[in-house]
RNA sequence: GCGCCCGUAGCUCAGUUGGAUAGAGCAACGGAUUUCUAAUCCGUAGGUCGGGGGUUCGAAUCCCUCCGGGCGUGCCA
């Protein structure tokens, strides 16, 4: 395989321009990236934008410079003769030859014209990183999908990835599981189901910490109330008429009303919860105390405890073989599950290496790191003696680099922790891994339709299992509806009606997360996620369902297919268009490794999806009656199958032969 | 108070280091079916890209400012 890189058209592209674009500037690579694939197919495939720039730098006129360029560039084996258009774009139509010889060329290809990496890097991909003292919820959801799904496009570019699950198994909410076990245990239910017996031992405490507290923070927020609102009045009737500032504390002081009047309400909700139930008032009259008992439980722990610790050791596997039960739905493996008490041991060196090296110095009592021209410190151990997960995410990016030999190490964490991640990397820069690639891949909040961060009803926060079980439900209904209306009657058993009910819940929870930039907020919603129309997962399982089906009927068998000698060849448009985007999956992956953004292969795969649409509806495949043409089709239908499949499975997803 | 982010079509969202007439999906309207699965396709309509100013041949994108919203903010992770 010498010819490699004319696989990838726009690599090839930019490679001939950079040759062309030497004779006029010292950085001819810089330029060269600015030939991209056109945004409206009038302007051919692709477009190149560097004239424009160029001839700026240069005192020339961009059109003359264009046909310059033009003149210079050596790329008529590729493509039909360049055409300048507008202030001086560089417009290319790629030549049906050369893109029925690169078709052909993926059609038999294993790795669908992906090729591997040249320098694979080493990548640790944080993610997922639940709590196991409690069940996952719906917070959990963006960082598992995204993070699963950069690990799986890395590594199949050829990069040395480790996918890590950074669980939270040694904090405060342990401790309040050890209270609960201790005291509120129902044996019987323990017996039965242990996890679900220890979550509910993580809530009850929880509850009841927050009674207390919101029993001691309600009459301060009244007291807030009181005075904001006599402020308020005081203010309100003079009403300035062209004072700007007065205008705007003003304004600042009725938020504030309203802000501390939510939070009243919120307070009281808490104390009611607990004090509408007799027993729950005489639980939270019995422990005065829970929060710092439950403390004192997590400390104990720290400490060494015997019965504490026998305790950990035997609740953190259970907890941890139900949170496999939702990867293992989620079709999700982790390479390695180091989670904070993994870590629990370097801490203290740790931070006696900061303060030896004078990077940290003690504040209040704490330890503290001071990163120039930030306010906030970075705690990396409390007045109390305790570590902070400052101190932990060091010593793991000491680990990952000593014993993972971490190139590059990805957090997929929510975009609320950026300071964090900032003053953490800015801290390990100082500490002497300044060499390395720490990346904070952030994600926004997924809301409810109120727009507020997504809760039921009641304002609990929703269960991951609970979500995939309604999804799947809804799109058992869709699966039923669908294979009962169709023309000849069902086709699907029930035990397969089962199988792709699954198959498009969880595909439409994870491409409703992955469609979407990671950086916005999105508002879930169940109803468009399982739509049977529009953008959605469903729409390339159907798509792929579809080739899946004339291979079916047409009893053609795929592997000799391949291997039959046939051709690709180009009678239709549509084909052609097909074609293309085919061969464009390389530029869709090559774009998520580069920003870490998923969605740019989720819009390809639509893209395709959308194409093929359009070729089944324009060109019979088995009716075809010319022999050539027929086998051509198959094998266009063939290779969009399987890059779909692998799109989707490269984004976690599955597919279905038949629905 | 300080810091970060967001504001794009009626709704939900894309928009690649500044590029051509700002794009999808849904909803609306009009077409296509003796179905290789209509969970589809084709078309029409819909936007002062929050307002104003600036830089540029060229701005949704960069800078300033104002308005509106979200998040974070020294010992939770």
């Amino acid at each position: 395989m010498g010819t490699d890189s004319l696989m990838n058209a726009l690599a090839e592209l930019r490679a001939r321009f950079a040759n062309a674009l030497a004779e006029f500037t010292p950085d001819p690579a810089q330029f060269a990236a600015m030939v991209k694939p056109t945004q409206d197919a009038n302007f051919g495939d692709f477009q190149a934008n560097c004239a424009m720039p160029l001839a700026k730098q240069r005192g020339e006129n961009p059109r003359v410079l264009a046909a310059e360029i033009v003149g210079k560039l050596d790329i008529a084996d590729l493509c039909q003769p360049p055409e300048v258009a507008g202030p001086g774009f560089i417009n290319i139509r790629l030549r049906d030859d050369w893109l029925t010889e690169q078709i052909n060329r993926n059609v038999v290809d294993s790795r669908l014209g992906i090729e591997q990496v040249a320098k694979p890097k080493r990548i640790v991909i944080d993610y997922s990183a639940p709590n196991v003292a409690k069940p996952m919820h719906v917070g959990h959801l963006r960082s598992t999908v995204l993070g699963n799904a950069l690990y799986r496009v890395a590594k199949f570019l050829g990069h040395h990835v480790l996918g890590d699950n950074h669980i939270g198994d040694w904090g405060t909410q342990f401790g309040m599981i050890l209270f609960g076990y201790k005291n509120f245990l129902d044996r019987a239910a323990f017996e039965q189901n242990a996890v679900g017996e220890l979550a509910r031992q993580y809530r009850l405490v929880s509850q009841l910490t927050g009674f207390h507290e919101a029993k001691a923070e309600h009459p301060k927020a009244e007291n807030r109330l009181a005075q904001l609102q006599s402020e308020l009045n005081a203010a309100e009737p003079n009403k300035p008429t062209n004072d700007k500032s007065a205008e705007k504390t003003l304004k600042k002081l009725r938020t504030d009303v309203s802000d501390v009047r939510e939070q009243l309400t919120s307070l009281k909700k808490q104390i009611e919860a607990v004090e509408s139930s007799p027993p729950l008032k005489a639980l939270a009259d019995a422990h005065p105390q829970i929060a710092e008992l439950a403390r004192f439980e997590t400390a104990k722990l720290h400490g060494g405890d015997e019965e504490n610790t026998r305790l950990w050791n035997q609740f953190v596997p259970q907890c941890l073989a139900a949170i496999q039960g939702i990867y293992d739905r989620l079709d999700i493996r982790f390479d390695m599950t180091c989670g904070e008490s993994f870590y629990n041991p370097m801490l203290a060196d740790v931070v006696a290496e900061f303060q030896a090296k004078g990077l940290a110095s003690e504040s209040d009592g704490a330890i503290c790191v001071f990163i120039p021209g930030n306010a906030a410190p970075f705690i990396i151990r409390k007045r109390d003696g305790a570590f902070t997960y400052a101190s932990s995410d060091l010593a793991t990016i000491r680990y990952r680099v000593n014993d993972l030999q971490a190139d590059t190490m990805l957090y997929v964490v929510d975009t609320r922790q950026s300071e964090h991640f900032r003053l953490l990397f800015e801290t390990a820069k100082l500490w002497g891994y300044g060499d390395r690639e720490l990346v904070h891949v952030n994600f926004g909040t997924i809301l409810g339709k109120d727009n507020k961060p997504y809760k039921t009803r009641s304002g609990d926060t929703i269960g991951l299992e609970s979500l995939l079980d309604a999804a799947v439900a809804r799109a058992r209904q869709i699966v039923n509806e669908n294979d009962d209306s169709k023309p000849e009657g069902r086709e699907l058993s029930d035990a397969a009606r089962t199988s792709v009910a699954e198959t498009v819940g969880i595909g439409a929870i994870k491409y409703a997360d992955l469609r979407h930039n990671r950086e916005s907020d999105y508002v879930y919603d169940e109803d468009k996620m399982l739509a049977t129309n529009g953008d959605t997962a469903t729409y390339m399982q159907y798509a792929y369902a579809r080739v899946a089906g004339i291979f079916r009927r047409g009893g053609i068998n795929r592997e000799p297919l391949r291997s039959g000698g046939g051709r690709v060849v180009f009678t239709h448009p549509s084909e052609r268009a097909l074609s293309l985007q085919l061969l464009r999956f390389n530029e869709a992956l090559d774009g998520v490794l580069a920003e870490n953004r998923p969605n740019i292969l989720t819009d390809y795969l639509f893209a395709t999806a959308n194409s093929f649409s359009t070729f089944y509806q324009e060109c019979s495949v088995l009716k075809e009656p010319d022999e050539a043409i027929r086998t051509s089709r198959l094998l266009l239908c063939d290779l969009t199958a399987r890059v779909i499949a692998a799109g989707l499975d490269l984004l976690g997803m599955k597919t279905c032969e038949q629905m």
